[in-house]
DNA sequence: CACCAGGCAAGTA
DNA sequence: TACTTGCATGGT
């Protein structure tokens, strides 16, 4: 297995190159993002976010500082924009009731504690978690997401059955941790997805991947 | 028009 | 425990 993924990542990385994730300038964009981005196109999160930064909102503790009501106009394009409107200031009061409103604070702490803490924000599940462990805190800690999962599916590396840590251990039992190759990884499966391994697409063609 | 997108939690039985 | 449903905008 371990040299099956090896060789994934090899085809990846020559078809598409380097993919220089995540997409946001600083931690706390990524945090953002991270939320925003939950079942939605990035497309849609990155009108969210510059609703922000035009704003002059894209930091903490300006963004907290928002009433619910006025944040979920701002994130409105990302869609679900009341239940994300909720689950970020669920963040929010975790930075600031807990690491005295320091982003850096929460993002030091070690990298299983980090990710427990952030399980621990309703609205925040494993792939959310784990973006942010990986993304803006640079721990190498594998992300799962529906095209990993989708992706893996089709080669018959997993079973239809497959959960979430399942995966995840897939990954970083069989690969060393490195939070650079990890990062890249992800970032290669979801752009294969987008391009090839679509829900209604039912076989990959064309897809990198095909052949010996 | 239908379908999908870098999930998650709450409700039901 | 194991399904099912709600949340919502914007692009194809």
């Amino acid at each position: 297995m371990k040299e099956q993924l090896t060789r994934l990542y090899q085809r990846l990385y020559d078809h598409f190159g380097p993919q220089r994730w995540w997409p946001g300038d600083t931690p706390f964009e990524v945090m953002l993002g991270a939320v925003l981005t939950q079942n939605t196109n990035w497309a849609n999160v990155e009108k969210a976010i510059d609703n922000l930064k035009s704003a002059g909102l894209l930091s903490y503790p300006r963004l907290a500082e928002l009433p619910s009501g006025l944040l979920a106009e701002y994130i409105r394009p990302a869609g679900y924009y009341n239940i994300k409107a909720g689950r970020l200031q669920n963040l929010f009061a975790l930075i600031r009731d807990r690491y005295e409103g320091r982003v850096e604070a929460l993002l030091a702490e070690e990298t299983g504690v980090l990710r427990q803490t952030l399980l621990s924000v309703k609205g925040i599940g494993p792939e959310t978690a784990d973006s942010i462990v990986l993304y803006a805190a640079g721990r190498p800690v594998f992300v799962v997401d529906a095209y990993t999962y989708r992706i893996l599916l089709r080669h018959d590396l997993i079973c239809e059955e497959a959960g979430y840590d399942e995966i995840q251990e897939l990954f970083m039992a069989n690969l060393e941790p490195d939070a650079p190759l990890y990062n890249e990884f992800h970032a290669l499966l979801v752009s294969t997805g987008k391009e090839f391994c679509r829900k209604s697409t039912p076989r990959c063609q064309g897809c990198p991947l095909a052949g010996p």
